[in-house]
RNA sequence: GGCGGUGUAGCUCAGCUGGUUAGAGCGGGCGUCUCAUAAGCGCUAGGUCACUGGUUCGAUUCCAGUCACCGCCA
């Protein structure tokens, strides 16, 4: 039989739409899921969703709605994200099912039966914070608000408690005789040095709060989250319910993937709970580090979201996994910015992976008549290479430092094209033909990229498929057996096609579609900062106060949302808005979205550049009246100098231009 | 305030138990092949290894202190 490996992520609070944290976290469990797997382990890949708590109650009302309408919809753009970055997971629990209601209750039940005092009823006073949804230290209350400027009240509940106290010890010499058990180092000793302090009872339960699973015999009481959340990893599995196998088979989990502010939570928390149930504990916590934005500082006050749904759309989910796990070193914080995607994607898939295979595979093509080479070799430097560097790559994916483990295969690809340039095999094709030893130095060429490709296949498995298909190897073999040298069948077809990776410029990329995209959502106003099992960012917002998508802004920054800010009639008539006449458009060259146009504003023509091609063709624009911003700084988009701005609605991004009464003549001032 | 971590070339980072000219990738500069996606290959960039002391024959690597940044806790 062979070995299980289970492997869960977060459950991803549902007050959001996922953005680059829960993205990456679920990119890196799927891509270790996806090693094991051809690795030959019997892999279980677990994520979810966490969908109750104080948060969504007020977000589903603000809406009008019931929570649980919240949570499904919420829950509808995790499952696309998903779906889209090619997350193989084998469930997806949700907090609301309930399969997960029983799991708790087992627990619960588990924990009363075997030590029947470590559940009591108690009384807690303090100062509540209702966004943090827990008690706050009286040292951090000020002014009646706690540090992050959230009010606070004096509340006195009756809570059940845990009896956390009594697992001190027993936590500390797990952790002493599981030096693995939480990974990072430094978040293990963090955890280590807050244990040693002493451990205080934890509340386990709230009656503040409706939107929870009710604790049973407490009806008035809701469980807390973390009780709530945890349960999440053996509920998924049928503990409690009358099909258990998958819980027998998979529990302990051998990998908790989590965002680094959680570790508390899961070395702590969830150990004690088990324990105390009698249940064995998880195997390894790993706590990875954040996505940040753009060079920009995270900040409390401001949202520092970032949602690369443009890379996604526009370059697909390979080249995305490839960034996020190879730009990360893991457990790090990371800067992200579209900019650096496409450095990478230009100097490291299009440059070395991509153009490497297309030159190999040309050659074979045209040397060896659209085929492999006929004669194999099995004794030259890369071979000898592949055995340093395959398993260097497997120590790094063991040590999910996916980062080193991708370098190994880089230095081996640049070997690869070291070799091609050191046998310049076009020189001995025009001078001895092809012969016996110009089939070795290609076949070469193309076995070690049948390895490299392998080795990439957790990482960009649908393009794996596609470089191994054209290399002449199935696409199918990428087990263990795979990674070793010799694997590329003699004389059969290999596909000379377009550039798997195509080079994009980054320049003309970072001026359209970056600042046209919603990828990176200005005017955002960090409403709560939130301490659930889910969080995989530093900062996390609530988009209520807008919709998902709002307009296109050209700047990123600073953009006041709809309703905030209030201006002066003097501020808003300094905006010179005027009808203008479309008299000429047409694309602008290597951009998707841009449109330029001439435009006659009454007294003169002007050019101006929009983003919306999406929408409109040049045809259909030449003639129709729209609503410019005439007194507009002008700016330069892909080069060409806009003056003014044309107004228009825009939904999800696709634009919907302001009508104007044909009637109106251009250069009507509008007000 | 306590504990811990980090500070190495423009950028992102390697440098285990101290020892000849401190490394990689990207970017920049120069050169070059032409099979390949204006890709590849070669060379190059001369960085007080945060600062100050100390230990040592010798420290980026050990110790102490200072400064900066970060994390956890209070």
């Amino acid at each position: 039989m062979p070995k299980k490996f289970y492997i869960t992520t977060a459950i991803h609070y549902v007050n959001d739409d996922p953005h680059i944290g829960h993205m990456y976290e679920n990119i890196v469990a799927d891509v270790l899921a996806r090693h094991r797997r051809r690795m030959g382990d019997d892999v279980y890949f677990l994520t979810g969703t966490d969908e109750h708590g104080q948060k969504i109650e007020r977000a589903a009302a603000k809406e009008g709605i019931r929570p649980i309408e919240l949570a499904d919809r919420v829950v509808t753009t995790h499952h696309d994200i998903d779906r889209r970055l090619n997350i193989s997971y084998d469930d997806f629990i949700r907090t609301t099912q309930s399969r997960h209601r029983v799991g708790v209750y087992e627990l619960i039940r588990r924990i009363q039966e075997r030590i029947p005092d470590d559940i009591y009823l108690g009384e807690h006073s303090g100062w509540y914070c209702q966004n943090e949804e827990t008690f706050v230290p009286e040292n951090q209350v000020r002014d009646g608000k706690d540090e992050s400027s959230h009010p606070v009240e004096w509340t006195t509940e009756n809570n059940l408690f845990f009896k956390l106290s009594r697992y001190t010890e027993p936590l500390l010499q797990h952790y002493r005789s599981h030096p693995e058990f939480v990974v990072p180092a430094t978040r293990f000793n963090e955890v280590i040095s807050f244990v040693e302090q002493g451990l205080k009872d934890l509340s386990i339960s709230r009656t503040a709060i409706k939107w929870g699973i009710p604790f049973p015999g407490h009806q008035d009481h809701v469980i807390y989250v973390w009780m709530d959340a945890l349960t999440n990893y053996i509920s998924a599995l049928g503990f409690g319910s009358g099909d258990h196998a998958k819980y027998d088979r998979y529990w302990p989990a051998d990998v908790h993937l989590i965002g680094k502010d959680i570790v508390r939570f899961h070395a702590v928390y969830w150990p004690a709970f088990l324990m105390s149930a009698g249940l064995p504990l998880p195997k390894q916590i790993v706590g990875h580090g954040f996505w940040l934005r753009d060079n920009l500082k995270i900040s409390k006050s401001l949202g520092n979201v970032v949602r690369p749904y443009n890379i996604l759309d526009d370059f697909g989910a390979d080249p995305l996994r490839y960034f996020l796990t190879r730009e990360m070193t893991f457990g790090n914080d990371q800067n992200y910015s579209d900019q650096s995607f496409l450095s990478r994607y230009n100097s490291d898939l299009a440059n070395d992976l991509g153009n490497t295979l297309s030159r190999a595979i040309k050659m074979s093509d045209s040397y060896f008549g659209g085929k492999t080479p006929p004669v194999p070799c099995d004794d030259n430097e890369l071979q000898g290479l592949s055995k340093e560097i395959v398993p260097e790559y497997l120590r790094g994916m063991d040590e999910f430092a996916l980062q080193r483990a991708q370098d190994a295969v880089f230095r081996f690809l640049a070997a690869v094209n070291g070799y091609i340039v050191s046998r310049e095999p076009w020189k001995h094709f025009k001078e001895k033909g092809a012969d016996e030893a110009l089939s070795r130095v290609i076949w070469n060429t193309l076995e070690a990229q049948r390895i490299i490709w392998v080795m990439m296949a957790p990482i960009m498995p649908t393009v794996a498929r596609e470089a191994l298909t054209r290399l002449g190897a199935d696409p199918d073999r990428i087990d263990a057996g795979a990674l070793e040298w010799g694997g590329l069948p003699n004389g059969v077809p290999v596909k000379v096609m377009d550039a798997l990776f195509p080079r994009t410029d980054e320049t003309a990329y970072i001026g359209t579609e970056r600042a046209a995209s919603s990828g990176q959502r200005a005017g955002e106003k960090k409403v709560e900062e939130k301490k659930d099992t889910q969080s995989t960012a530093p900062a996390e917002t609530i988009a209520n106060q807008q919709p998902p998508h709002a307009g296109p802004p050209i700047e990123t920054t600073q953009a006041a949302p709809p309703g905030i800010a209030r201006v002066s009639i003097e501020q808003f008539m300094e905006i010179d808005l005027r009808v203008a006449e479309i008299r000429a458009a047409e694309r602008v060259p290597k951009s998707k979205k841009l449109i330029r146009m001439s435009v006659f504003d009454g007294a003169n023509e002007r050019t101006l550049v929009a983003g919306i091609a999406t929408k409109y063709t040049p045809e259909e624009l030449v003639g129709r009246k729209v609503v410019i911003v005439a007194n507009l700084q002008p700016a330069k988009l892909m080069g060409i100098e806009s003056n003014g701005m044309v107004l228009a609605a825009s939904i999800d991004g696709e634009p919907s231009l302001l009508a104007v009464d044909p009637s109106v003549p251009a250069g009507t001032k509008v007000k």
